[in-house]
RNA sequence: GGGCCGCUAGCUCAACAGGUAGAGCGGCUGAUUCUUAAUCAUUACGCUGCAGGUUCGAGUCCUGCCCGGCCCCCCA
């Protein structure tokens, strides 16, 4: 910005601290917030009238200054909304008025006490008697009728794409709003919300790098958790029944517009379930949960209706991949795959049979549009998931897809301490030949599983991708309110410290 | 990690084919007692992302780097 708006703005401080006011007060007593005195006094008021009687107190951030010499006119946002200031030299004195001329900027909060009116054009307003700075101001806020639209901006410095982008604020009331609803759902169905540790020795419940931290009084590096899977089955172990888990995981792994390395997922454990139970109930929740926000069950998602109606496609992975591709992923041998996955332009840097199947998956997933139940993953790319009943080479898993991404995962989860050993076992191989992003060994968690646990059903979300579909935006970051950027260069930095 | 595109005033954007860097909003000063993208007058705003190079001359052309966006790879 230019210097000089901010040495000016200096300026006025030190000259209303020479004339007794404190430009940093402590508190302020608001009757009303913007909406409170639209609902109380939109319908009395007709254009022109006034209300002398009344006397409403509110607050909030000037967004607009319009002088006229005698009188001035501004417009006040708080987080509801906003309302229209009126001060005239007449009724407000001489010096209250001279000093609001002099002292007052956009961006400044200030605290108002008047009367509410309707003017000629019928815009409610509040007559201003009295008014306080409550905070003032040093820069100039972002244009106010294009808003805020540099990206960097609006992701590295979000209050003020909060302040001048009012549907970003709103996006954000919607996603806390989604969160609420999905733990007042769980919570009226016996589940309780539990917390387990972030801070991991030993990572598991998903296929990803971890991010390695240090804990200097033990002197031993951790894993930052990228699932909390293990831990919540632990709970099943010890005899919860009903638990979830709401919170941030951490995966060290490419940015793109559906991946930021911290996310948010909610995971859900349910004894004496399994997967079925577990679709039933993403189902309900998510039905309820789009219903909630949006009012009914389509959606308009990027120029794209997604119908949630129930009940929602269930389709098996094995025949979905036959169906388009014409490659069996049970009965063909390594080489078909591989055939098909070359045969479409896709390179395989392992070439173990789990991959094949994953990248056969991948080509085929972006086709589903409206949320589909993927049922039935092969034993190979699912170590935590029970065997199928009825084919030992499956595994009773699904994943959800809408739109072409994952939104949630769950299975039966495996509780045959002997095949999850072996699961642990091959995990381990992979992870010797070169897979990274292959499970840990967890030997606790096999102990606890040798102990019994009961058949559970397990489901996993991500939060904020269900976000990016029920407040249409394109991107995670638009649904994070701090998404993951690039420290700015040193030079910058101290440029702005200077 | 690879490829493509972008970065101009606090914000939103201009600047032909290489020839003095502009506008609107915002800021300053002034006028204006019902405005609402208020209006009118006045004025200041710039290391054109950074560092080099080509050229008489670079916002513009070339190279490298920073940051961002998009695509590819990969985790959800």
């Amino acid at each position: 910005m230019s210097l000089e708006a901010r040495q000016q703005r200096l300026q006025e401080i030190e000259e209303l601290r020479r004339l007794g006011i404190e430009p940093y007060p402590y508190r302020f007593e608001r009757t009303h917030n913007t909406e409170e005195i639209r609902k109380a006094f939109d319908q009395r008021l007709e254009a022109g009238q006034t209300l002398e009687s009344e006397r409403v107190s509110t607050a909030g951030r000037v967004m607009a200054l319009r002088k006229h010499g005698k009188s001035i006119f501004f417009v006040l946002q708080d987080f509801h909304g906003t309302i229209q200031g009126y001060i005239r030299k007449k009724e407000a004195g001489d010096e209250v008025f001279k000093r609001f001329d002099d002292f007052v900027n956009i961006g400044d909060h200030i605290g108002i006490r008047g009367f509410p009116f309707k003017s000629k054009t019928g815009e409610l307003t509040v007559f201003v008697l009295e008014y306080e700075i409550l905070s003032k101001s040093l820069r100039t806020l972002p244009e106010k009728w294009h808003g805020l639209k540099d990206k960097e901006i609006i992701y590295r410095q979000r209050y003020l794409d909060l302040i001048a982008n009012r549907e970003s604020l709103n996006r954000f009331v919607i996603r806390s709003r989604a969160i609420s609803f999905i733990r007042d759902f769980l919570n009226s169905r016996g589940f309780l919300e539990v917390e387990t540790p972030i801070l991991h020795h030993v990572t598991g419940g998903a296929n990803a790098r971890p991010f390695v931290t240090h804990l200097n009084a033990l002197d031993i590096d951790m894993y930052l958790r990228i699932a909390p899977e293990l831990h919540l089955k632990r709970l099943i172990v010890g005899g919860f029944e009903k638990v979830y888990e709401l919170g941030k995981n951490f995966r060290n792994e490419g940015i793109s517009y559906k991946h930021n390395p911290e996310f948010t997922s909610i995971e859900v454990y349910q004894a004496y379930a399994d997967y079925s139970d577990m679709m039933e109930l993403t189902e309900e929740m998510i039905t309820e949960l789009v219903r909630f926000i949006n009012g009914g069950l389509k959606i308009n998602y990027q120029g794209v209706e997604i119908d949630f109606t129930r009940p929602w496609k269930r389709v098996s992975m094995r025949d979905y991949i036959k169906e388009h591709l014409d490659v069996d992923i049970l009965e063909d041998p390594d080489e078909r795959l591989l055939e098909v996955v070359e045969s479409h332009g896709q390179e395989v840097s392992m070439k173990e049979r789990g991959h094949l199947i994953e990248k056969l998956w991948d080509l085929v997933e972006d086709g589903i549009v409206h949320p589909t139940f993927v049922t039935d993953y092969p034993v190979e790319i699912s170590p935590l998931a029970k065997r199928h009943r009825l084919d030992p080479r499956l595994t009773e898993r699904f994943e959800l897809i809408i739109f072409g991404r994952e939104i949630a995962n769950a299975f039966s989860e495996l509780n045959d301490p002997v095949d999850q050993l072996e699961r642990f076992r091959r995990q381990a191989q992979l992870r010797a030949a070169g897979d990274e992003e292959a499970q840990m060994m967890d030997e606790d968690f096999v102990r606890a599983l040798e102990y019994g646990m009961p058949p559970t059903g397990g489901l996993g979300i991500g939060i904020d991708r269900l976000v990016m579909f029920l407040t249409d935006v394109p991107s995670i970051r638009d649904v994070i309110l701090f998404p993951l950027v690039r420290p700015q260069g040193r030079e910058e930095r101290e440029d702005e410290e200077a």
